[in-house]
DNA sequence: CGTTAGTTTGAGAGGACTCAAAGTCTGTGG
DNA sequence: CCACAGACTTTGAGTCCTCTCAAACTAACG
């Protein structure tokens, strides 16, 4: 909870009113490994917090899983589609370890927002950042070949590479698995 | 001017007020075919909405071009890094034909998002639904073969294809202009 | 100790790339 | 009205990266 409070005060401080609004309807919920926090076709009704743990965020095409983002400790994330326009989700999200996370209703948000203006703010900022972030990982998919984003994954979530398999993070990048296991070898 | 004014409404409405406000304050500007809307380097002040005519928004490495986002008539957009932390821009804009803008400066937008919870609501549900296009383009990418994002291509973007070189088509869809070309020949 | 999940390695196929050259189109000046 | 320049597109040949299918290896765990 202390996490997610400096979360929210560095990223955009709300008043005293609208933080303690906000607070008094967090859920906490802890799910095990394997655990669905989501699945197709369900609405994603929840911004996700995760205090302790590893999520992952996919589709699933040809009996191959794409994984759109991993869920790291001290961030916070969506399926944005389904949550903002409140529609059946095209992603999964899964657990890859026990995970503890603060969860942000949509309603909740909603009301928030609309009571309070600096929630709006927060929200607002909160949605740039994700556009800001999702634009550089498009840049460099186009950009960069299989052994660059690796090694650029590498450089920057050396936190969590060690708890990550193989397959999922050949996903993540776009390539096989075999793949990904010929470009380690090679260093 | 009709044109942003229809846009605007159908997004989220804004109040009178506001809406009044947002409009003293935009400014029309005309670009020729070739001309920067946007140098790397430099700090994007605006959104843009494209009233007539088209751009290109793209980085470089390596002397090739990495097309981010074609500007589409009665389409807003803006360098979203730049823009919303008002730091210099990775990516250059141009205009691929004569173009007409309506320009809102980012002062503006921060002034009136400030005064107006409206505002605020309005440019939260923009980022939101930018944050969700990038998600659909990253699982594009991910998943699609260069033939598959071409007719994906083809299909949603009907209205501006004759209008785009190969080479600038090509860019968008991460391939080569050679590689392009067989695709469509085999059609 | 056997089962299962995860990783590595091999061989061959195919897609996309590069370098290179040849067409095609379009607009301008003679 | 033609000729030529410059921009754009197509085609060819060879290479390389990544994929697929398959099999072997290596934990980890009950």
């Amino acid at each position: 909870m202390a996490d997610f409070l400096h979360f929210c005060n560095q990223f955009s401080p709300l008043n005293q009113e609208a933080m303690e609004e906000l607070f008094e309807n967090l859920k906490i919920k802890h799910f095990q490994k394997g655990d669905y926090l989501l699945k197709i076709g369900e609405v994603c009704k929840h911004l996700y917090f995760i205090n302790e743990g590893l999520t992952k965020t996919f589709f699933i095409k040809d009996d191959k899983e794409f994984i759109n983002v991993f869920g790291i400790e001290n961030r916070l994330f969506t399926v944005f589609e389904s949550y903002v326009t409140q529609t059946p989700s095209n992603f999964n999200v899964i657990a890859l370890e026990p995970t503890t996370i603060t969860l942000i209703s949509y309603s909740e948000m909603d009301k928030l927002c609309k009571k309070h203006h600096g929630a709006e703010t927060f929200f607002r900022k909160l949605a740039s950042l994700a556009a800001t972030k999702m634009t550089r990982r498009i840049s460099e998919i186009l950009e960069e070949n299989a052994t660059e984003r690796y090694n650029l994954f590498v450089k920057e979530n050396n936190q969590i590479l060690q708890r990550i398999n193989l397959g999922d993070l050949a996903s993540y990048l776009g390539i096989t698995q075999q793949s990904l296991s010929r470009i380690r070898a090679k260093k």
